[in-house]
RNA sequence: GGGCGUGUAGCUCAGUUGGUCAGAGCCCCCGCCUUACAAGCGGGUGGUCGGAGGUUCGAGUCCUCUCGCGCCCA
């Protein structure tokens, strides 16, 4: 029975890792060992994480991945400290976006619109649809390698969320803080519904300004519009009162054209006298704008539109949709010579739904609001008093722009598919908002209130309605407020400024401090294409993450994401950087399968001594090094974790793990792996030790491959539960690391040289190496090797030379010698140290230099004066040393 | 119009509180199948840090102006 170690698991592993073969089966081996589900019980300091749940109709795209990559990093890290670490799964019932999808498929299925169906059958269909169709995301969050917890997973419309909402809105009813009011809101003539401020997408179209003159001879006024359709509703024409030009107009009535009506000129400070004739036409049905100086002057609001956008007055008008209505209207006016003047194309900015496309028309509607102002107040306080932190900061500007400005939310919409207002209307115009525990009230001409609410009212609660709330769940008190939020900038007021003001809201009780939904809130920026560009289908320049994972892997489009997200900046990506990044794991994969072949060992037996690694005095030069470099990178990784600088953790690591782990601790290695013996021993200890370590540095970005590795290093169970490295409490190894960086620049001289020689990688050369000081004397043998350098041998001529750090090397080209090649390279190598040395010079001799710099700076600029002089006479020596052209 | 951000190598981007010849990835050039890895190895080319001025012993980094671009809001 042989005894089951690193070395012997280690021929199975293929020379190329294939990520297709390893990532389903451990995602599975994953989930059913449980290690993602969180336990409210088990003593340790929670970290918690909900998901900003995506609609229950999508599919994942890069965004989703690049938002996932970096909670699953923060959430997989925090696991490894030993935190109870919770990430909470689940999708929204997007009211809009399900409801458009099923009426849609409805249509093509049956033939038949949601109107032929009772109101509880189409909701019924709906339900059915979720079931079969919903929630794809869910299972693509698997393949992307999300740590969430699946036995917490929720929905919008469930019981218990249904629950939530129906208690936060009786609350806020009870406080006055939800009304019904007729109001000018965003209507979306195609989605037939109200929408908030915030779904309305604004964007400069194309229009045109038409200048169209009211009144008569004996008293006219010129107007300038771009929706001349609207005219038909106009109820008055409105100067600025300081306006010299139409004062003796204001009080006296002007005919509008096409329509015969009389309305007035009324005087109002908000009227911009600077824009176009200083004169506006105004339509209180159909203008936020002008809504409001109805308001002001009691102003008729008549409505020339039905909810489809189609004109329903004014004779040849009437039946038209609005945009047809827009040129007959200017058609009629300029018959009767009524244009002034017409501007095409005009651009401006036109709201359009941000669901549809269709463009948005303002609408005079009965509606439900929240209150916005006591909330948005307190979700400002909590980022003023630093009890919320954004990230980057600079964001912050943003958020209270927003928070402090905010319009009262239209939280009604005209739909079947959502959670319906849970408000009833008695005969007599009584209104009883009813609690969930609450029993509507019966009777003769009672009703429930048709609408639903906005799918963020409900996806607001998410932090709290998720963990139990309203009850007084072990989920809640122990997650609640959860650790961090990570969303797209993009969203920032969808997301953050909601939940902050409704969990704020409905966990006041418990002091401001844990009344927040959340501590940190992570904004990312948006993935664009490599050049930049923002992604989108019409463009055509999108990408199915699903493929890149299929041809890369789920660790190389997570590695390039993540290494792309610096706080606050869009990420760049293309299929050359996933690759890349596939390139990385592999590379991961082949220096540990090294690693594994050659014995690296992680169990203490095979070390020797008492502790995981040898003692030091049997610690070779170079496994000081190591070890003291990567004690330095965990305590980087950590700070930039801690910034949520994931570019900077990417980046650390991929280049201590290839640059210093790979290409020289590995190769260094070598040498003492070939002695065998105690010297072996020392090194498969160190090995082991260093990839043990950096496999779990990487893993929250790259959970697979680090898995799969990781696991054949240490024979354990697995790496997900395997601790966080800490960062060792003592200073580094400063000696070695300075040592093993001459040696660096000595193997890295003598390769440039072998190089300019135009000697071939592969071939061996005899050499004569010799050490002007005794720093790298021991090395020898491992500066040979790195650049094949062999022995001399019997009737050996240096013919060239290298000389760096003290080391002289003398290399027998037997005649090969291109030495214009060489005294090429020298005189570059003179002419560059030239000047520094000129440089150094001048900036000592200035005394305002020496006199006002920090002493440590003036030194520094000596020793390197000093080393530039040196580096000097050397080549010069070489230099004269060479045969003369 | 207001706010925020940004302009650094051919491309995409890093550059902590101003201080050792400005970095990475990809691209490009030269040479290598050097038994962990050609998804690799070794070497190399390439930037007056958008422009102008200022502060400072010293500016990619701070200030002013200016040009270009992006996003959010009105």
């Amino acid at each position: 029975m042989t005894e089951e170690t690193a070395a012997n698991r280690a021929p199975n592993l293929p020379t190329q890792y294939s990520p297709g073969e390893v990532e389903n089966k451990l995602y599975q081996r994953w989930d059913a060992a449980g290690y993602f589900k969180a336990d409210p019980k088990s003593g340790k300091t929670p970290f918690s994480i909900v998901i900003p749940p995506p609609n229950v109709t999508g599919v994942l795209h890069l965004g989703h991945a690049f938002g996932h990559t970096i909670k699953d990093a923060l959430i997989r890290r925090a696991r490894m400290q030993g935190l109870e670490a919770l990430w909470l799964p689940g999708t929204d019932h997007a009211g809009i976006a399900t409801q458009t999808l099923v009426e849609r498929h409805l249509a093509t299925t049956e033939g038949k619109s949601r109107h032929d169906l009772t109101r509880e059958e189409f909701v019924q269909r709906v339900w059915a649809w979720k079931e079969e169709y919903g929630g794809k995301i869910l299972g693509q969050m698997r393949r992307l390698g999300d740590s969430v917890d699946w036995s917490r997973e929720r929905f919008t419309m469930d019981e218990g969320l249904s629950r939530a909402v129906g208690t936060i809105f009786k609350r806020l009813f009870d406080d006055g803080l939800i009304y019904q009011a007729e109001r000018i809101i965003n209507w979306c003539p195609r989605c037939q519904t109200a929408l908030s401020d915030i779904e309305v997408e604004h964007r400069d179209d194309d229009g045109e300004l038409v200048s169209i003159r009211y009144g008569d001879e004996d008293a006219s006024i010129v107007v300038a519009t771009t929706r001349a359709e609207t005219m038909l509703g106009d109820t008055a024409v409105a100067v600025h009162p300081d306006d010299e030009r139409y004062r003796h107009l204001v009080g006296q009535t002007v005919e509008v054209p096409l329509t015969g009506r009389r309305i007035p000129v009324v005087a109002d400070e908000h009227v911009d006298p600077e824009f176009g004739t200083g004169a506006v036409k105004v339509t209180p049905a159909h203008d936020p704008n002008d809504f409001e100086i109805g308001q002001r002057h009691d102003l008729p609001a008549l409505e020339i539109m039905d909810e489809r956008g189609v004109i329903t007055a004014h004779g040849p008008f009437e039946g038209l949709d609005r945009f047809e209505a827009r040129p007959a209207v200017v058609a009629a006016l300029r018959q009767e010579g009524r244009i002034v003047a017409e501007k095409r194309p005009y651009v401006h900015a036109v709201g359009h739904c941000s669901r549809c496309d269709t463009v948005v028309e303002p609408r005079l509607s009965l509606q439900w609001f929240v209150k916005v102002a006591p909330l948005a107040k307190a979700a400002g306080d909590a980022v003023r008093d630093g009890r919320v932190r954004l990230h980057p900061p600079e964001m912050a500007a943003r958020y209270f722009e927003w928070v402090d400005n905010m319009h009262d939310w239209c939280i009604s919409r005209q739909l079947w598919w959502g959670h319906r207002i849970p408000v009833w209307h008695g005969p007599n115009g009584e209104v009883v908002c009813v609690g969930p525990d609450e029993e509507p009230p019966s009777g003769e001409g009672w009703r429930q209130d048709p609408d639903v609410l906005d799918t963020w009212f409900s996806s607001a609660l998410w932090p709290f309605s998720t963990l139990g709330w309203p009850d007084d769940t072990e989920d809640l008190r122990a997650f609640y407020p959860t650790s961090v939020m990570v969303t797209g900038y993009d969203i920032l007021f969808f997301w953050v400024v909601r939940m902050m003001m409704f969990g704020l809201y409905a966990m006041a009780d418990r002091g401001p401090q844990e009344a927040v939904p959340f501590k940190d809130v992570m904004l990312h920026g948006l993935v664009r294409d490599e050049f930049g560009k923002k992604m989108s289908k019409s463009r055509g320049n999108a990408v199915d993450p699903l493929d890149w994972m299929d041809t890369y892997g789920s660790d190389a489009l997570r590695f390039t994401l993540a290494r792309g997200a610096t706080p606050g900046s869009d990420v760049p990506i293309g299929e050359d950087w996933v690759q890349g990044s596939r390139n990385f794991c592999n590379k991961v994969w082949n220096a540990t399968r090294f690693a594994l072949m050659n014995g690296a060992a992680t169990d203490s037996a095979l070390a020797g001594g008492d502790g995981p690694l040898p003692p030091p005095d049997r610690l070779s030069t170079a496994d000081r090094w190591i070890l003291s470099r990567m004690n330095r990178v965990v305590a980087e990784v950590d700070s930039a974790y801690a910034e949520f600088h994931f570019a900077r953790v990417c980046d650390i690591l991929y280049h201590f793990a290839w640059d210093e782990l790979f290409d020289w601790y590995v190769e260094l290695a070598k040498t003492p792996l070939q002695h065998g013996g105690a010297e072996a021993e020392a090194t498969r200890a160190v090995l082991g030790h260093v990839f043990d370590v950096t496999l779990r540095l990487l893993h929250p970005v790259i959970p697979f491959v680090t898995e799969e590795l990781w696991r054949t290093l240490t024979g354990e169970e697995s790496i997900t539960i395997a601790p966080w490295p800490r960062a060792e409490d003592r200073s580094a190894d400063t000696e070695a690391e300075d040592t093993i960086g001459e040696l660096q620049t000595v193997v890295t001289e003598i390769r440039r040289f072998r190089s300019e020689q135009n000697l071939k990688s592969g071939q061996r050369v005899p050499a004569r190496i010799s050490f002007g000081r005794p720093l790298l004397a021991g090395f020898e043998e491992h500066i040979r090797a790195l650049t094949r350098l062999t022995e001399p041998a019997d009737g050996f001529a240096g013919s060239a030379a290298v000389e760096v750090a003290g080391v002289h090397v003398e290399v027998d080209l037997s005649d090969a010698v291109d030495f214009a090649a060489e005294r090429k390279r020298l005189e570059k190598d003179l002419a560059e140290a030239e000047k520094r040395k000129a440089a150094a010079e001048a900036r000592l001799a200035n005394s305002a230099f020496t006199g006002k710099a920090p002493e440590n700076v003036v030194e520094n600029v000596r020793i390197r004066l000093k080393e530039t002089e040196a580096e000097i006479t050397r080549l010069t020596t070489r230099i004269a040393a060479l045969p003369q052209p």
